[in-house]
Parts: C-alpha cells; structure tokens; sequence
RNA sequence: GGCGCCGUACCCAAGUGGUAAGGGAGCAGUCUGCAAAACUGCGAUGCAGCGGUUCGAACCCGCUCGGCGCCUCCA
C-alpha cells in the first residue's frame, strides 16, 4: 500500500489517506451535465480523477469508481425545446459524445456511470427521508431543504450563512423559507420531463441526484468525492447537508477539487465563450489521434492539478517536444546492440526514478514532479546507451517507462509516428476529399522510404553527397525525417 | 460586502524554513560529409514589493501592488 496523501478540501490540509476498507476505495465524481460538447476544462477534471483511480489501483487497490451524468436539468430542457426534440435526443447524443473524446484522451470509463434519471425512485426517497426528519419542506409541489435546520452547513466552503446571504442575489423564488434553501424536488411544467411522486409530477433538483446516486452505489460513507474547484459552492456544500442530513453519518472523507483551465489567466466557460472543446483540438490537431490525445494528457499534467492552468498553443507545442525525447529514446532502445557493461547501472538507474515516482505521486499526486522523474530516467539512459546496453536491459527500460507511465496514460504508443494511416504518393489529392485526421501531412509508405533511403547510402558511399542531400530534402518535404547512425545506416521517423 | 486562489528565469513549472527540480526555447562546444539525435557547458546572488520573526525564508507573520475565482448554472 502507498503512503498517498491528498489534499482534503474538508479539512483545509494534506493528508494521508486511509480508505474506510483496507484494499478497497470508493470514490465518486461528479460528471457532466449533457447538454453540449466537453471542453479542456471537462477534460483536465476527468484526467485528475482518472489519474488519480489509476494511481490507486497501481498502489494495490480495488478502485469502484463512479462518475455520473446529469441527464435532467435546466439547460438540457432548454437545448431540446431550441430543437424541438426530446431531452433524451440531446442527453443520448451528448452522452456518446463524451465517451468518445473520453477514449481519445485516454481516459478509462469509471466502474459505473449512473444517470439521475434512473435513479428517480432512489431520489425520492431520499427526499422523503429528508422531510420527515423536519429538515426539507414542501410547497405546492416543490420540495425545499431547509438550509437552517443543518447547522453544520458551510464547513466544506468555509462559508458562514450569514456572509453569504448579505452579497448573494436574491432569489426570485418566494416560496422558500430561506433564499439559500434549494430544491430537492422540482413540480414540472408541462412540456417538461416529470416523474411520479408523493408531491405530484415533478424531476428532482440538481444536488440530490449526487447524493442519491452515490449512496446507492457507494453506501452511506465513503472514501473520495471529487469535482472541479466551482462545485464546492454550492453543488458539494448541498449534498454534504442533504447527505448527512438524511443518513446522521459523515458522507465522504476526502474531497478532492481539481483547479481551472483558463485562456490568458481567466476560466475557460460557456458564458465567457472563451472554450476549445475536446473534440476541436482533435480537428485542428496536425497530429495523429493517439499523438494528440498524449500531448494532451502531458500537458494537463505538467501543472499540479489543485493549480490553474493556462491552455495554449505554446503549452501543447511544448508537451508535444518533451514528449518527442522520450519515443526518440525508445526508437533508440528498440535497436539491438551486443554488450552489456553499463546493465548494471541501468537498473539502478530504473530503481531510482521508480522511487521518485512513487514518492512524488504519493504527495497530493505531484504529476509535474512524477514527469520530472521520468525525465531523469530519460536523461540517465541516453547517457549509458553510448557505453553499451544489452537488448534484453533496453527491453526492460522500455517496459518500466511503459508501466509507470500507464497511471498517467502516456508512454503506451509503440511508436511516437504521425500516421496512423500512411497515404502512399500519389494517392494524396486524387480524391480530392478531405484527408483523415492525422495524414495532413500525407506520408510515403514504409517500403518506399526504405528504398529511398537504400539509394541515398549508396551515393553517400560514393561520396555524392548532393544527391544523398536530394533524398533528405525529398524525404523531409513529406515529413520524414531521417537520422544517420554512426555505423552507416539511416533510421527514420515520421 | 464575505470566502478563497495566484504572482518563481525568455516561456511553462516544481519546491512551502536549510541555502532555487524539471521541461520548452536560446547560445556555445563534442560528434557528423552535411544534418538530426545524443552528450557537455552557459543561463534567476534571487523567487511581485516593503517590513518583521529566525542562526537561517521563495517558503512563517503583517502591509502594499498586480492578476483571477466563488458567493447564480458551471469541471
């Protein structure tokens, strides 16, 4: 087991963690609303907690990971009634969507995706369960939770009631008690989702579908609830108090919240317009899928994830030219080579990072240090390779690069190429069609490059070396770039 | 008005009491027919500013300046 501590938004401090079963942490994660594409910022969230589900399990935990959709909402109705359809065509569509820029960054599905409209029943009675004990009210059809009658309420945001009715805006709605109660049950107009209930038909607020969801497939407590940064106000506060409110148990231990994306130092959001959406940078990426969906998880990794982060060109640019030293150096393992002098402190070299690693994951999940480390090993390496490394010690330093780097999805590739699908010459622009993701740069095939490169050997054995620099330009026009080996071949990567 | 975050080299970014990781870019050198890659070297006497605590502070305390977030839906 690791030593992992995470920084507990509860407590205010970095702690180590202990999950409630020894081997076993449940955690839950509040998803999306499904009423449009997922941005960067959608994306770093869902890392944060993929990475941080992967680092567990790596460290010798069962994970039960849920991570939610939020199917019935506001905005949701809105989208629909602006296309005259269903809400389920936008929830169906938008919820595919997600699963699709989700696997394209790498990140794993969670062990279940609950949706808030299949767990109405369980909302209900959860809301019931709330009302008899004197702590949510009913009004022609609407069911409040009294705010008031919790008095821990504020200890997630560390906001007193008082401060946070004098500035707030006051809430049009007069049937509540209080402006900062808020609903646990909405009566539905007509023409919106409704669902059978005790105060008539109606579709359940936002913040009780989180608790109802994660008690029902976590339990009463458990280990870990996480989000971004905006949700401890007052999404987190409101299911602490429904959550606790109803069971009298403490709810989740850990609350983890993951930090901005922003462009030019402010959040990235819908209402400021100022978003890329996942599936955008794929579109525009002059890379591959696999290489984009890498680029991009190094780059949100390169901050700590409590931190804001500025996205950029220059950003993405930059993680993609760290990321190329490292699949240079595998390229450069993936050669044979006799002799073994330096074997020995190569493993030393691969025990050390691998302790780093571990150490820097293990404080509150350092990512920018954990690549640090990687770094290191990276540098490490291409020095001892000159002094002579066996086949089966270069195997062995791929391979730990691959498994360490599997908690963080990257370093998975067999080759860091920008041509998942390679177009020989000539085929390019026949079609006149629009090139597939990936081969805006259009390619030879493997067979032609390696007979390119066999006749520029051959002139550069015979010294001509303007027809050798012909061939390297030829090649370099359709990105290949090659590089010569000491021992007279040529290696070459696209 | 309340609560909170941030300010480290050209850029990105760790470090949060013991004398500034790492990456990207740049420059110089080794190697090379040339190139690329790799390697070597160079690069903040200083961490927004000013005070204070301390043997010692980027890290703790106070004030100031600048940027941002939440308090309304928001990852």
């Amino acid at each position: 087991m690791s030593r992992l501590t995470l920084f507990n938004t509860l407590t205010g401090r970095q702690e180590v963690f202990e999950p409630i079963e020894p081997k076993h942490v449940r955690m839950y994660v509040c998803g999306v609303t499904v009423y449009d594409y997922c941005h960067i910022g959608h994306a770093r969230s869902a890392l944060v907690f993929d990475v941080l589900r992967r680092y567990l399990e790596h460290s010798g935990y069962a994970v039960t990971f849920i991570k939610n959709f939020t199917d019935v909402d506001d905005k949701i109705i809105k989208r629909a009634n602006e296309q005259g359809v269903n809400c389920d065509v936008i929830t169906k569509k938008f919820i595919q969507a997600y699963h699709e820029d989700m696997t394209k960054l790498g990140i794993r599905a969670a062990t279940e995706e609950p949706k808030a409209t299949e767990h109405i029943a369980v909302i209900v009675q959860l809301t019931e369960r709330l009302i008899n004990k004197g702590l949510a009210y009913v009004v022609d059809g609407d069911v409040y939770f009294e705010v008031a009658k919790y008095p821990e309420y504020g200890r997630l945001s560390k906001r007193r009631l008082e401060d946070l009715q004098v500035g707030a805006r006051v809430d049009v709605n007069e049937r509540k008690h209080r402006p900062m109660d808020f609903a646990l049950w909405k009566n539905s107009k007509p023409g919106e989702p409704a669902w059978e209930s005790p105060w008539g038909l109606g579709r359940p607020g936002w913040h009780i579908e989180c608790s109802a969801m994660s008690i029902r497939h976590l339990g009463e407590t458990f280990d870990i609830h996480g989000g971004g940064m905006d949700l401890i106000f007052p999404h987190h506060e409101n299911e602490i108090a429904q959550s606790c409110g109803a069971t009298g148990k403490e709810f989740a231990r850990y609350w983890v919240h993951n930090g901005f994306v922003q462009i030019n130092k402010e959040k990235m959001s819908k209402s400021l317009g100022n978003f890329f959406t996942i599936r955008e940078i794929f579109e525009k990426s002059e890379w591959s899928e696999e290489v984009t969906g890498e680029i991009l998880r190094y780059f949100l990794l390169s901050t700590h994830y409590h931190g804001p982060l500025d996205f950029s060109d220059q950003g993405l640019r930059e993680a993609k030219n760290a990321l190329n030293g490292f699949y240079d150096l595998f390229q450069r393992l993936d050669e044979s080579e006799a002799g073994a002098t330096v074997d020995k402190e190569l493993s030393g070299v691969i025990e050390r990072c691998r302790g780093t690693f571990h150490s820097r994951m293990d404080d509150d999940l350092n990512t920018p240090e954990a690549l640090a480390a990687f770094q290191g090993m990276k540098n490490d390496v291409n020095k001892l390779l000159g002094q002579g490394v066996s086949t089966s010690a270069r195997k062995t330093v791929r391979k730990e690069f691959r498994s360490l780097g599997e908690t963080l999805g990257l370093f998975q590739l067999d080759t860091w190429q920008f041509r998942p699908v390679v177009v020989p010459i000539g085929q390019v622009g026949e079609t006149g069609a629009a090139l597939p993701i990936g081969v805006t740069r259009s390619g030879l095939a493997d067979a032609e490059i390696e007979e390119l490169l066999r006749e520029r050997n051959q002139s550069r054995r015979r010294k001509d070396f303007k027809r050798a620099d012909e061939i390297r330009t030829l090649l370099a026009n359709q990105g290949i770039l090659i590089e010569d080996k000491p021992d007279g071949t040529t290696r070459w990567k696209r």
